[in-house]
DNA sequence: CGAACAATTGATCCTCATCAAACCTTGTGG
DNA sequence: CCACAAGGTTTGATGAGGATCAATTGTTCG
């Protein structure tokens, strides 16, 4: 795989960069590949580098002592991911980073980008606006974990995975695919894979959804919204 | 209230400012005090403001549409609060702030925030500490709430608002004393007053704490990290 | 074709939320 | 200084919402 420095700019952080820092960040990055499962960095590991992905999915999850997962966040295509390090020189990556698919990241050192900060005030801003929209989500997802059913939760989640990671079909506008097993969306919405497949079984005899192997097709989106703002009994 | 631009510096934020810094914040700074249970801002504000405490306590809070709320953190003097709008022009609060006791704060306009940003670095990497800190801190929640059971994450919660909250009682340097309400814990707990009730009161059998109207004193903090840890059966 | 792994489905049970009622603490006004 | 009101707290009874476990049924891929 080649790249060249126009296309760092498709990374939110980056989309005011010049040339020169392009080209300055790209020499700095190394290329790394991993398999399906595989991963890029674990929780608890120093955070010496930030990543870039450049192809493929990922997703960042905390497990507990009993082997326990949560999702916290899917990873897209030139989304940035573990650049606490770069914030708090020394830190440990507080969650771990998995490879859904092949995929391709950028890695930096996290070193770099702390320097590099110093001089450029639109990577202050640009990593700010990154953390404030993280800091509100999380505070949404905690809200709703504490507060909703799994129904409902679980709707807000296919929603907000569809936003994230969802691919519209070509010719349908409505129909929204998302490559998840049920597994994942339990992780990402606080519930177990079983329940969520008597969910998705109940909503699919609604017409809502179509429900494959590691698939979910959202055939009715405002359906879902109704569930999700519990306009629905 | 008066106050001297040096007392700015105890703002973790300020920590690095320069004299004139201090005295520029200081000069745009109206001082707001509220009575106990009023808020310094509603959820779904414009968030115009952001503020400094300056005496009292306080909480940041988010409801869902029934009324069920969580805590999300707890305020204590020299913290700031709201100050996201500094980050995006034109959002509003995600979540309340109601004061806990009798509270005064300094508010300044989110817009000179944002423009003193643009040249003065400190300020910047003090934010991006603060929201980092907030990140890490919402992601372990979460994790807690969806994978632990309540008696633990009672015990992680009185744990960390003690490290937030809790005042060291004189004499005994192992008892420490949180000023908050069953429901209080509750809500930053993720679960209901009367399953935080009952879980104080057998701590209080087992002489871990103290259990008086909103009041929980620590007795030994050791016993609760076991808990914490689920090194207890 | 068979192994590996995802998904389904049913049965069971346990943790907690919910509701109701009584109890305690604190502050207030007579 | 007592009595009462207001609001926090406790405690018990009940039940629902999901987790858990086990067994089966797809699906994919070598």
């Amino acid at each position: 795989m080649h790249l060249n420095p126009a296309d760092l700019r498709r990374v939110s952080v980056f989309r005011e960069a010049t040339d020169e820092d392009l080209q300055l960040f790209l020499s700095q990055a190394i290329l790394r590949t991993v398999e399906e499962g595989e991963f890029f960095f674990l929780q608890g590991d120093p955070a010496v580098f930030f990543y870039i992905l450049v192809s493929g999915r990922a997703k960042l999850l905390q497990s507990n002592a009993a082997g326990h997962q949560v999702n916290l966040r899917t990873i897209n295509e030139w989304q940035m991911f573990g650049a606490l390090g770069a914030v708090k020189p020394g830190a440990v990556y507080p969650a771990t980073a998995q490879a859904l698919e092949p995929s391709t990241a950028l890695a930096i050192e996290s070193a770099f980008l702390h320097e590099a900060l110093k001089t450029r005030p639109y990577l202050n801003f640009g990593l700010m606006q990154l953390m404030t929209g993280y800091i509100q989500e999380m505070q949404e997802r905690y809200r709703e974990l504490a507060t909703e059913r799994v129904e409902r939760r679980i709707a807000l989640t296919v929603l907000r995975l569809a936003s994230q990671v969802g691919k519209r079909l070509a010719g349908d506008e409505m129909m929204i695919e998302l490559p998840l097993s049920r597994q994942d969306v339990a992780e990402a919405s606080g519930t177990t894979m079983f329940t969520v497949s008597r969910v998705l079984a109940e909503w699919e005899r609604r017409g809502l959804v179509e429900a494959g192997r590691e698939r979910v097709l959202i055939r009715n989106p405002h359906g879902l919204v109704q569930i999700a703002e519990g306009l629905n009994p």
